[in-house]
DNA sequence: CTTAGCCCCAACTAAGTCGA
DNA sequence: TCGACTTAGTTGGGGCTAAG
């Protein structure tokens, strides 16, 4: 068997849905394909251009301009096909990972993560999927579309990957930097997800830490403290402390916990946004997201 | 000689954008 | 918000060529 390697207009528009009218008027206008042409001024097409034009059609049916496709690079082109399909996959992933929620299914939901990790790492997939996916639930259960249960369920299932990850992190472990890092949250917080990642963030990029778990009260971080004097306490506040006890809490971190020691508190989640970095006693740093997180661990690193 | 397919050009339509 | 301009796709006509 040969392989076709020539192409007329006709199977390109046959190939691609695109009527060869309109081929011809995008390479007019855009000189989006540059055919070869025969003795009679005939265009003939090799492999290339109709891998190109499949790409632009791609990006066509998801709404992209022709005449923004046609500025592309070829690289660009490449990159934004790459980009928008990887938006497909975890689009449809999102999706399928709602419907296990709804069926109680273990199985989809691992099948869905497998299939995910072939195409992304483990902080990608947090990022592009996990993320949006809780974003969408806690939208559903404000509105009652969800009870409880589908919302524990599927956060118990994110909890343990995130877990299962630091295991693997832990497992070929060696401390490269300091500080040791402890790792809480403070009373009825329920968040834990945000900490965990964290924790994940941290052994991956080399740190120790110290995962102390939930509703720990600032007396417990005084001990631990008297153990490791240089630690850095990470918390993660979501919906406790109440805002409006956020700077007793501070007071009481900088008077109780470290009266002595020079210590530090760095705080995460959403109940810390809409404080002002300036305010806060200079033992406790917000840090708004965890991009800023790495930042700061890649400063430690090089010190 | 007819027919089908391709070429190019010009004109039309529809939708979107912009500026007064 | 209204008309002018821009963008993008379609339609049609006239001409050329190869095949039946």
């Amino acid at each position: 068997m040969t392989v076709k390697t020539e192409f007329s207009i006709k199977d390109l528009e046959n190939l691609s849905s695109v009527k060869a009218h309109t081929i011809r008027i995008w390479e007019k206008r855009y000189n989006l394909l540059d055919p070869d042409r025969t003795d009679t001024n005939i265009r003939t097409y090799h492999l290339e251009n109709l891998k190109k034009l499949l790409n632009v059609t791609f990006l066509y049916d998801k709404g992209y301009k022709i005449s923004k496709i046609a500025k592309l690079s070829e690289q660009e082109l490449l990159a934004l096909v790459q980009k928008e399909a990887a938006l497909d996959q975890e689009e449809f992933a999102i999706k399928a990972l709602k419907t296990s929620m709804f069926d109680f299914d273990y199985g989809l939901f691992n099948r869905t993560y497998d299939q995910l990790l072939e195409t992304h790492d483990f902080r990608s997939l947090f990022f592009e999927v996990f993320v949006p996916l809780l974003t969408d639930i806690g939208m559903l259960w404000q509105t009652g579309t969800i009870d409880p249960a589908h919302e524990r369920f599927i956060s118990e299932l994110i909890k343990q990957k995130v877990i299962i990850n630091i295991e693997r992190a832990q497992q070929n472990f060696e401390q490269k930097h300091d500080p040791i890092f402890a790792l809480y949250l403070p009373y009825e917080e329920i968040h834990e997800i945000g900490l965990l990642y964290v924790n994940y963030e941290l052994i991956s990029s080399g740190f120790k830490s110290i995962y102390l778990g939930a509703n720990i009260p600032l007396d417990s971080l005084f001990h631990v403290l008297k153990h490791h004097p240089t630690i850095i306490f990470i918390s993660y506040f979501t919906v406790q402390p109440e805002r409006s006890t956020l700077p007793e809490y501070f007071q009481e971190f900088q008077s109780s916990v470290c009266a002595s020691a020079n210590c530090s508190l760095w705080i995460m989640g959403s109940q810390t946004h809409a404080l002002d970095s300036k305010q806060l006693p200079k033992s406790v740093t917000k840090i708004a997201n965890v991009e800023q997180l790495r930042s700061r661990l890649e400063t430690l690193k090089k010190s």
